[in-house]
Parts: structure tokens; sequence; C-alpha cells
DNA sequence: TAGGCCATCTGGTCCT
DNA sequence: AGGACCAGATGGCCTA
């Protein structure tokens, strides 16, 4: 690959001044969020600094290469709040919270939401602190965080599977049916086997044998012990489920409920096994979005109270590297065209103008 | 109310 | 054989 040479101009910039320089760039600058990262400045007081973005049109900049530039500020960073949630906790997550969160104080108005509105199954992304509902006896601490791959070397990234996981609003399948019966349905479509016949079954065959095999690559096994306690949790509460489910015909809604007739096969695997993959299914989900969060930080972004899209993020990223590589001398365009510095800036300024042009146009 | 975004469930496919 | 990965379907939340 050929070696530019980097403008001796922006090589003198670390990354947050380039990022400012980015900030600075763009029209309605003022309005925006100029630090490096948009979450540490949300913390500081930069809500009144919003503008409207959205997701739109194709990103300015394509990069062939991917490479982890890491961010000049390894601070932990507070998550960015999900920009169409607002400030004021859902009714959803309270009343999943005064469900599930035993070590959670629920308001009072918890009882009468969860009782009245249905239940939504939509975890909120908020912050790392606030968001995270950590069920099991074993909370996170930082010795068992578990970096994700954008995650930064000295940035405490909490393990995903204390997160998401175990958030009481992640899953209909860590929800007391008895409180909420609107959202027992995913297991009650599943054939119950008898009692008996699950003790078998698992005695041949549970997760934790599967554990025993020998591991596949560090990937995979990362992934397994976030997986064991959704699992583990899944299980119980699918015991719980079916034993619930006839409780729960007497409260003064039974219109959801369904009788046992409705209950289904799944395609060659039993009840614990579908109950194993789906949890499995949402901890790799949400590493992924663990993932994308952490990216989300590394990016230059306009506003402090909004955050942007997974596909915003992409298109973001994509230019934002580029223009670091550019920084370091290297080139990672698709088409090696070895654009100048001040050029991958101004791509980068565009791509972020792009993603929020739209929704300024739907305002006009 | 429509559209965008996202979480979850599900089944198929590939890999180990 | 079982897990990872993927994509489709579904439905909730939010904004315009």
């Amino acid at each position: 690959m050929a070696v530019a040479q980097p403008d001796k101009l922006y090589m003198q910039l670390s990354a947050a001044e380039l990022a400012a320089i980015i900030m600075k760039d763009s029209p309605n600058s003022n309005d925006r969020d100029a630090g490096f990262c948009s979450a540490s400045s949300e913390s500081e007081g930069g809500d009144d600094l919003a503008v409207e973005q959205t997701r739109s049109g194709s990103p300015n900049i394509e990069l062939k290469g991917t490479e982890d530039f890491g961010t000049a500020d390894s601070k932990p960073i507070a998550l960015i709040r999900n920009k169409r949630k607002s400030t004021e906790p859902s009714k959803v997550v309270g009343s999943m919270t005064s469900t599930f969160g035993q070590a959670n104080a629920c308001p009072s108005s918890c009882a009468s939401i969860a009782a009245t509105g249905p239940l939504k199954k939509r975890i909120r992304y908020t912050s790392s602190a606030d968001s995270a509902v950590v069920l099991t006896p074993t909370s996170y601490s930082p010795s068992r965080s578990v970096p994700t791959p954008l995650s930064l070397e000295h940035e405490i990234i909490p393990n995903p599977a204390h997160i998401f996981v175990r958030h009481p609003g992640v899953t209909t399948l860590h929800r007391t049916f008895a409180t909420h019966p609107e959202q027992k349905e995913p297991l009650e479509l599943v054939t119950k086997k008898p009692q008996q016949l699950i003790e078998t079954e698992k005695k041949s065959e549970t997760y934790s044998t599967m554990q025993n095999r020998k591991p596949q690559n560090p990937k995979k096994t990362l992934h397994k012990k976030m997986a064991k306690e959704a699992i583990a949790a899944s299980l119980i509460d699918a015991n719980l489920s079916d034993e619930d489910m006839c409780k729960v015909g007497s409260g003064s809604d039974t219109s959801t409920l369904r009788p046992h007739s409705h209950q289904r096969n799944y395609k060659n695997m039993t009840r614990e096994r579908r109950i194993e993959a789906n949890a499995r299914e949402r901890t790799r989900v949400h590493t992924i979005s663990a993932a994308y969060e952490t990216l989300r930080h590394a990016v230059p972004a306009y506003a402090s109270t909004q955050k942007l899209s997974k596909l915003s993020v992409l298109r973001v990223a994509c230019s934002y590297i580029l223009t670091l590589s550019r920084m370091a001398g290297q080139d990672y365009s698709a088409d090696q065209s070895e654009p100048s510095i001040a050029d991958c800036i101004e791509a980068v300024t565009s791509t972020i103008q792009t993603e929020g042009k739209v929704k300024r146009k739907k305002d006009e």
C-alpha cells in the first residue's frame, strides 16, 4: 500500500482536536456537541445543544479496511441516551422493573401501569448505570468486564450479558407471567413436556454439560460465558411460566390467555433447547449492540441528547476512520485515491451533516 | 397515523 | 449434534 504524506498541519492534531475541527467546520456548529465524544459532553450539561439528527443517504466515504483507532479519551464514558426515548422512564420499563428488579425500588406508579398497560418487551438503552438492572447476585464489577470488539484498552465496558440479558425488559422469558399475562406467549407456544421427561433430558443434555465441551475459539467461549447466565435465568423463568399461566386467568383481563392447546412443537428442538437458543441469540445481539454503543462513543456526533442510529454510526465511523488513517499516513480509502486530510475532514463533516439533513428538511 | 428504528423470536444454514 | 450466524416476521416505541 502506498503511503501518502499526510498534511503536516493535521499531523500535529490530536484526535480530539480533529474532532473539534470537524464539528467546527460544520454549519450550525454552535448547535452541536463539539466534543470528541458526545456522551462525555452530555454529562457536562450539553443537553441544550441538541440538534435534530436523522439518518439518510449513502456514506460519502467507503472504506475497505477496518482498524480500531480508538479514541483520545480513554475515560469511562456514559452511554448516550436513546434519541427516541425521553428522559422519563417509560411505563414499560417501570412496570417490568417492578416485576423483576427485586433489588430495585419501584415507584408506586409502576404497579398501576403494569396493571393497565400492556407490557413491552423492548429494552431501553440509556446508560450503563441507569439502564442496566442487574438482577443476578453476581452483578457487574470491573474485574468481570468484557471488552467488546471495539472497546478501548482502558475503557471499562460492562459485560453485555449483565447489562442487557439480565435486564428485566430484555425478554419475555424473564417475566413473571402471573403479573404480566400478556407476555407469556413465547413460552406458551412451546410444548410443555412432563416434568419427569424434562428432568431426564436435562440430565442427558443441559447447558452446563455443553459448556464442558472443549472451547472452539476464544470468541465462542466468551459468548458462551455471557449466554450462560441468560440461559439459566430463562430456564428458571420458563419453568415457572407454565405453572403461572393457569393463575393468570384469575385477572380481570383474560382475553390474552390461550389454552394450552395452542402450544406448539418446535422443529427438531426441545422446549429447553429453543429457550436456550433464544437466550444465546439475545446475548449475541446484545453484544453487537454493545459494540455499536462503543463505536458510537468513538465517533464525533452532533447532539448530546440524541444518539445516532446504528446505520448512522457506521457511516460516520467510516468517514472518521478514513480521516484518522490519513493523519497516520495510511490510506484506507476504497479506491486508494490517497485523499488529503483536508478532504477527509470535509468528507466526514459532510457525512455528519448528511445524517442530520433529512430531518432538518422535514422540519422545514 | 405512517414510517423509522430496534428488540425479540424463530427457523434455516454453516461450522466445529 | 450443537452452537453461531443470519434473515424474516412481529410488535413496541418514538417522531414528524
